[in-house]
RNA sequence: GCCGUUGUAGCUCAGUGGUAGAGCACUUCCUUGGUAAGGAAGAGGUCGUGAGUUCAAUUCUCAUCAACGGCUCCA
């Protein structure tokens, strides 16, 4: 007999080469029906997998994630089968589970998708799937393997196998399709209930553009319909929370056809906002020593050769305008200005850490494809600094701008985060990376055992550092789960030496120093789409473009509305009075669409006890309070940027 | 940039080979109403843009621009 381990401790004997499905029937049968694939010492396998010695199990369900992306990557498979079906002689390459469903790639050769054809496939698929058709596994040689693929005529596959070592590979089919899959999959089609693909997509194969594009077909999958039905009905909630909508709404931004495209024309309320984070930011920066610097939006050629960026990222800079035989580029980053602000007087270690922040305007020619909302924009206002420090001031340096992220992490209730440290790939140093081996060790060394030491979770991305140096990404996640690079944190070895910046240590020798970038607040435009989403476009009091509404409930009301009005935006809140001749419910409703915080409804009672009925957004009647009474509350609110 | 989809009033969306419609918003009038939609009238569109087919194009074809879903990219 063997001992098999529950998630609970429980151990319990088995004879050997029982498999997790007979163990789950032997627990119950509705257990069984339910299990999706298992966990044998930690690693997912087939439910139908033969144990033959001691382990811990665990059955998956679709209340596993685990389980759910088994069911989804089986899920792929069933629509390869359907594919298959419908359009002979398409080849497949991968077919993999992601997030929220699953996809396959593959090559239609001149055939072209529409969306009538995924209706079809998906009837297509629910047929299949009522066959009950069990997903059965086969080991196989390499070689046969290759003849198979070979036979089909399937160079994708042949290159899937090109890459694999005898011994380990593995067949599923189901029904009538067989694939090249290490697995593992769910017992039968027919646990499928509810199906819905989603979308065409091109792909490139290998994610390389230079390679061939196949078409990508994106679905989800349910167990019943009821999910599947509640999973739509949260994508039109997302959709009610889209920063393009609510931006649209609320009067925060718009776009325009003739301005161009990714080039956001701020309205007066998404003013408003800016002008409160360029306040916040001020204030923190000041507080942190640092000092603001104002910086042209072009400059000539020649920095940009300094600075080496052109050679990186000219395709995404506009072209340059040529003036007396000069080039002139629309500044695509602040770097080269601060630095050129570093330079411009002789320097002593006395002067260091020197942190100089601008809210800099620039302009980056994102390929079309690229541009989304407010996310991914051609100009752009970024929250920047660059801190030019001695080395032994690194680690005190860059554990403060850290600090300043979760400061603003608190004031804005962002409790989602991971930081991504972005290494360099030593092949590609003097490529995509400058060509200093040592430095780049040495700098990634001081960013890790900073971070360790600030205690903050971060994970490591390779090859994924700036040109001059590694980086921290910041990433969040909106209220409607779509994740975000809020910031990014780098460190720059390269700049100093190539501008030739330098201070004059205490031995009284040049030296360059060391430069880091930062922008905590990302962009205005990311950052404000980001906070539409987060707060649905419910902004904190201290954010909100509009601050009070004062709502007379007649005409005769409208004057001391008015002088109340008066006060309240003496006193620096954005109030307004909405004195039309509509009913009281009327203007509540429209105030409350526009989601501004607070409503003072004013009638008899209120103009004759010398108040206000104050009505918060959300959550209704709060009471009549006097205005200085109500004052200091709001006043209070916003000073200390309550957020909600 | 690539693949796919879409483009009709400020917004959400109907609709048609014979030069367009609804609801909300807007304007005016009536109404002066106590916590999420009072009533009436009116105004508003070169049907994204350009070309082609046709007696006739918003509708069909092509091109182009933009947005959207992805891929690639992101200093």
């Amino acid at each position: 007999m063997i001992n098999v381990q529950f998630p609970d401790g429980a151990v319990r004997n088995y004879a050997p080469g029982s498999t997790p499905m007979d163990i789950a029937k032997s627990i119950s049968e509705g257990l069984a029906k339910k299990v999706l694939a298992a966990s044998l010492n930690g690693t997912v396998c087939d439910a139908a997998t033969p144990i033959h010695a001691d382990c811990t199990m665990r059955l998956l369900t679709w209340d596993d994630a685990d389980g759910r992306s088994t069911f989804w990557h089986s899920s792929a498979h069933l629509m390869a089968e359907a594919v298959e079906q419908t359009i002979p002689g398409v080849k497949f390459w991968v077919g993999p589970a992601v997030e929220k469903g699953f996809y396959y790639d593959m090559d239609l050769g001149d055939r072209h998708l529409t969306e009538e054809d995924l209706v079809a496939l998906e009837k297509k698929m629910n047929e299949l799937a009522k066959k009950n058709s069990p997903y059965v596994r086969k080991e196989i040689s390499k070689s046969d393997a290759v003849q198979y693929f070979d036979e089909k005529g399937d160079e994708y596959k042949l290159d899937l196998l090109a890459g694999l070592e005898d011994g380990t590979i593995t067949f599923y089919t189901q029904g009538e399709f067989t694939d090249l899959c290490r697995g593992p999959h769910i017992p039968h089609t027919g646990l499928i209930k509810a199906i819905k693909l989603t979308s065409i997509a091109g792909a490139y194969w290998k994610g390389d553009e230079k390679n061939k594009q196949l078409t990508r077909i994106y679905g989800v999958s349910f167990p019943n319909q009821k999910e599947l039905d509640e999973y739509l009905l949260m994508l039109e909630e997302a959709k009610k929370r889209d920063h393009r909508k609510l931006g649209k709404e609320l009067g925060i931004f718009t776009f325009d056809d003739d301005v161009g495209p990714g080039l956001p024309l701020w309205m007066p309320n998404g003013t408003v906002v800016i002008e409160e984070l360029e306040k916040l930011a001020k204030e923190t920066e000041l507080d942190a020593g640092y000092k603001r610097v104002v910086t042209p939006h072009i400059a000539k050629e020649s920095m940009y050769l300094t600075s080496g960026h052109l050679p990186y990222y000219q395709d995404s800079m506009y072209p340059p305008m040529e003036l007396e035989g000069i080039k002139y580029y629309l500044k695509a980053m602040n770097c080269p200005h601060h630095h050129k602000i570093f330079a411009a007087e002789p320097r002593s270690y006395k002067d260091l850490p020197l942190r100089l922040a601008e809210y800099g305007t620039c302009y980056r020619y994102e390929q079309s494809g690229e541009l989304f909302g407010l996310m991914r924009v051609r100009c752009l206002h970024m929250n920047d600094a660059h801190i030019y420090c001695s080395k032994e001031d690194f680690a005190e340096e860059f554990r403060a701008v850290n600090d300043m992220y979760i400061k603003y992490f608190g004031i804005f209730g962002i409790e989602k985060y991971v930081m991504r440290l972005s290494l360099h790939d030593p092949a590609k140093l003097g490529q995509k990376y400058i060509d200093e081996p040592e430095l780049w060790i040495e700098t990634e060394q001081m960013v890790r055992k900073v971070l360790i030491e600030s205690n903050i979770p971060f994970v490591e991305v390779p090859d994924e550092a700036a040109f001059y140096g590694p980086k921290i990404d910041v990433q969040i996640w909106s209220a409607i789960g779509r994740e975000f690079t809020l910031a990014t944190n780098q460190v720059d070895f390269a700049q100093g030496r190539r501008f030739g910046l330098q201070y004059t240590n205490k031995e009284n020798h040049p030296e360059t120093p060391l430069i880091i970038h930062r922008a905590p607040l990302g962009t205005h435009e990311r950052f404000i789409g980001f906070l539409l989403e987060h707060y649905a476009g419910k902004f904190p009091l201290w954010l909100a473009p509009l601050q009070v509404k004062l709502l007379p409930i007649s005409d005769r009301f409208n004057e001391y509305a008015h002088a109340t009005c008066a006060v309240l935006k003496k006193a620096g809140l954005r109030a307004e009075v909405d004195d039309r001749s509509e009913k009281i419910g009327k203007k509540i409703r429209d105030t409350e669409l526009m989601k501004v915080p607070y409503m003072f409804i004013i009638g008899e009672k209120e103009v004759g006890e010398n108040t206000v009925a104050v009505r918060r957004q959300g959550k209704g009647d709060v009471g009549q309070y006097s205005i200085s009474e109500i004052l200091t509350t709001l006043t209070s609110e916003i000073n200390n940027r309550h957020n909600n």
